[in-house]
DNA sequence: TCCTACGATGGACTCAATCCAAGTCAATAC
DNA sequence: GTATTGACTTGGATTGAGTCCATCGTAGGA
């Protein structure tokens, strides 16, 4: 799954050392990180790096495909490097961690017609919220 | 649909005029109003209200479970007085708007037990992102 | 190697939401 | 009706996430 560089390279997507860096952060671990966490580590391997050059980098990735912004409740977003595989996700109410599922079935054909109110629906998005192994105890 | 006061009366909760005009805010129309919209409806009506106690009031009928808070992407939470018919959401990526919809089937029910992993899920949340009717022509 | 347009910087700023110490008042008891 | 009291309200300060912008730096083409 180490391509995202390249296939970010064969866009023409001008390489900077900060972009590399955010990018290989969200390569290398395939957890949900926030800006903030992102920063920190993009800070551990190029100290001088800016927090807007992590959101702007982080928002161009989304806006390419490469990257899928998940924002669940009031919590900060965070940045889902598994954007080429669809998939939903099943969020800790307690300690906000994510992971991707797999549902079956297609969301979409849940919605009839007359419950659409004239909206052109693009996507359904599917959180599923319960305590993960760690919280369930607590 | 106008028994929420009752409702919270019959509950032992300390009736205030804060508290009221908050109350009345979200009962009398059925739209999703963002904790600002609630502010400033309820300054309207009672010029003295403090933006806390939106706040607080607001938290505290959601965890009555008289209201339910809908965090759509960054934006501002709304809060959704529809909290006693189980509803899945419609959200304008435009401009925001949201509807109640009711979509067919059990989306819990589209969740293996494989991939659960191990979480214990209380609920499932559909949001469908689209364009609504005024915002497709733009 | 040189140019230059695109990217990075960082500090100020916005916006939503929360905190807190002091003041107020609804509901209960008398 | 009055006194009491603990829960509620206030508003200004604070936090946290994210954005803006004028200026500086540099990747990549000529």
């Amino acid at each position: 799954m180490s391509d995202l560089l390249e296939r970010l390279r064969g866009r023409g997507w001008r390489m900077t050392a900060q972009r590399r860096v955010v990018a290989e952060v969200l390569d290398g671990e395939h957890v949900h990180f926030t800006a903030d966490e992102v920063l920190a580590r993009a800070t551990a391997r190029l100290p001088e790096i800016s927090r807007a050059t992590v959101y702007n980098t982080l928002g161009e990735l989304v806006s390419l495909g490469e990257v899928v912004e998940v924002a669940t409740d009031g919590r900060a977003k965070r940045y889902d490097p598994n954007a080429h595989h669809p998939h939903h996700h099943l969020v800790c109410s307690h300690c906000g961690a994510i992971r991707d599922v797999h549902p079956t079935g297609d969301p979409l054909a849940a919605l009839p017609t007359s419950e659409r109110f004239g909206f052109t629906i693009r996507e359904a998005e599917v959180t599923y919220w319960g305590l993960c192994p760690a919280c369930t105890g607590t």
